[in-house]
DNA sequence: CTGTTAGCGCTTTCAG
DNA sequence: CTGAAAGCGCTAACAG
């Protein structure tokens, strides 16, 4: 089919090996005869054949990249794909290749399944479902592994996850502020790890500032539509907060486009903080505060992981903190 | 290092061959010993090694896929990573792996070479600069390759794009009832071939409905900063257009924006239409009104292109049409 | 500096 | 139905 090294070892007459070495550029070969090697090389159309390498080398040079269906709706809303870039870009960096699975890759084999048979050298997990037995699994492999957005301990992952404790006390201490006293909740689904941390997090600090009512907790699933939606439900409720902690950016759009449409004023009538600080919230009408995740770096910061893993064998638990953006989707509440 | 055929054939005493062709169900095995050779690998913990499968069988069973860098902005404004999980799908049916590719993974080598060098079987490219000299090297080999929002014409390659014109034309026709004779274009950067086509489109129409005029097209790069930014500018012409047609959503966003917060009215002063129709043009303030591309299926058509030509050799030229979904961001023109 | 030999893990003739 | 032998394209000892 294709040129091998054995097609330029038989023009230049000369050895297979002589061919790989002046190839792979070892010191234990004439400067000129790389260069003819090289040049006949180019000429006859040869490309390594990374397949042999690999297997010679016993080295696959390739990580994995699982976006799974912690949002298994379309694409716009799924911020799964944001951190591919960032992963591509240190893989590159370290001249390995990215194979990427999806939820449709699973059929009937296991995550660890998938890697090994591929001979990857690690993966990123993004979207795991959350109370997986396959983490199980992996955990007792040795495969190295980074989970973004879980935590989870073993010695042979790395996690890395925002901290959703501050990102929300910082959200009550500025609502009490403005003397809100009735402050609810719309969590994602259940899948997402995330959605478990961030109640956690709603819980535990509106009971610190004596403002837990179980009522005021809402479920939605990340989605525009549920978010809209929930506007309706929202608006019958005997007892409503006055101001809302909407986990994730999408939700918070379809919400507050559904309020707005029951000529509900936002952020004179209900007050909303969102999740994600995604760059559209700047432009939202009313401008969205929100809760920020450095959703840009966790990308490459999960690469960096997984490469410090592989080739160090360092474990990491990396905290993002949160910060509390605010713009004008808040205000002072009128009879608090 | 991990185990292998020869570790179980060992232990069952058997050969390297009864071993391969028992775990691939080769019918001249009993069933009996693909049994037992199934049940001892599962316990040995086998997986097979998909590189030295590859290698003996000259076959990858991988295509690449590169997202390259005609956004090179943030993710969240990148639709080219929303084409991916459309052809991660119907890449698994098909039993291939997906390997990505980024701008950054292109320090020295072509397109073509990183293909070659994984024996790739077949590539999809997405957001590929316009007139690149690399098109004609790839149009020179073989390899099956699939083009997303690129035309161009060669027997290895399928393209797939949105056909602008009539998107455009509806847009014009619905403007024109309005009543408006001055309408604007902003086009994305250059270096996207859309840009250059709905460009085309642009001034065809707009000269069909005697309407043209060079000083109503601007130039942005799809991105919501630009958008706002542009919208300064444009408030300082002497001679603006009455609405204007946006190539990109979020440009719109951000113009949009830059619009309200000048207090003009949208759409009472300004009428604007946007492309791409995503999702979020339903919950915007104002709903936008846009030409929608059908942006979902795109990913899996690329995907379903690239194995028909693979398969079959059958090289397509895909134009999916494009509709005018009427919102709230036009309106009739005070004085037209 | 160059070449011979062996082998990575798997599949595939082909002979039994 | 089973197995011995050869080989995919490349690299790494080791000997010259």
């Amino acid at each position: 089919m294709s040129v091998t090294i054995k097609d330029i070892a038989k023009k230049l007459e000369i050895s297979i090996t002589a061919v790989s070495k002046a190839l792979n550029d070892r010191p234990d070969i004439s400067d000129e005869l790389k260069e003819k090697v090289k040049k006949t090389a180019k000429k006859m159309g040869y490309t390594k054949n990374t397949i042999a390498s690999r297997l010679v080398n016993q080295k696959s040079n390739t990580i994995g990249v699982f976006i799974l269906s912690r949002y298994k709706i379309p694409n716009e809303e799924n911020t799964g794909f944001s951190f591919l870039s960032g992963i591509l870009e240190v893989s590159n960096k370290n001249n390995f290749d990215v194979i990427v699975f999806s939820t449709d890759s699973l059929e009937k084999k296991s995550y660890l399944e998938l890697c090994r048979e591929r001979r990857v050298e690690g993966a990123i997990f993004i979207g795991l479902e959350y109370n997986t037995k396959q983490l199980e699994e992996l955990s007792q492999s040795k495969l190295p592994i980074v989970l973004i957005d879980y935590k989870y301990d073993s010695p042979n992952i790395s996690t890395i996850v925002s901290d959703s404790d501050t990102g929300i006390e910082k959200s009550f201490n500025y609502l009490k502020k403005l003397n809100h006293k009735k402050i609810g909740f719309i969590n994602g689904h259940n899948k997402a790890y995330v959605s478990y941390q961030r109640l956690e997090s709603f819980k535990k600090i509106s009971k610190k500032y004596n403002l837990y009512n179980e009522n005021y907790i809402f479920k939605s699933d990340f989605s525009i539509e549920k978010g809209y939606e929930l506007s309706n439900m929202l608006l019958n409720l005997d007892d409503m907060p006055t101001a809302f902690i909407v986990s994730g950016a999408m939700t918070t759009y379809g919400l507050v486009k559904g309020f707005l449409d029951k000529n509900i004023n936002i952020p004179k009538d209900i007050s909303i903080i969102s999740y994600d600080n995604f760059k559209l919230d700047a432009y939202f009408t009313p401008e969205i505060t929100s809760i920020s995740q450095n959703i840009d770096i966790i990308g490459k910061k999960s690469g960096e992981a997984l490469f410090n893993l592989i080739n160090n064998g360092k474990k990491e638990e990396i905290v993002l903190n949160t910060e509390l953006i605010i713009r004008k989707s808040c205000e002072v509440v009128r009879n608090g």
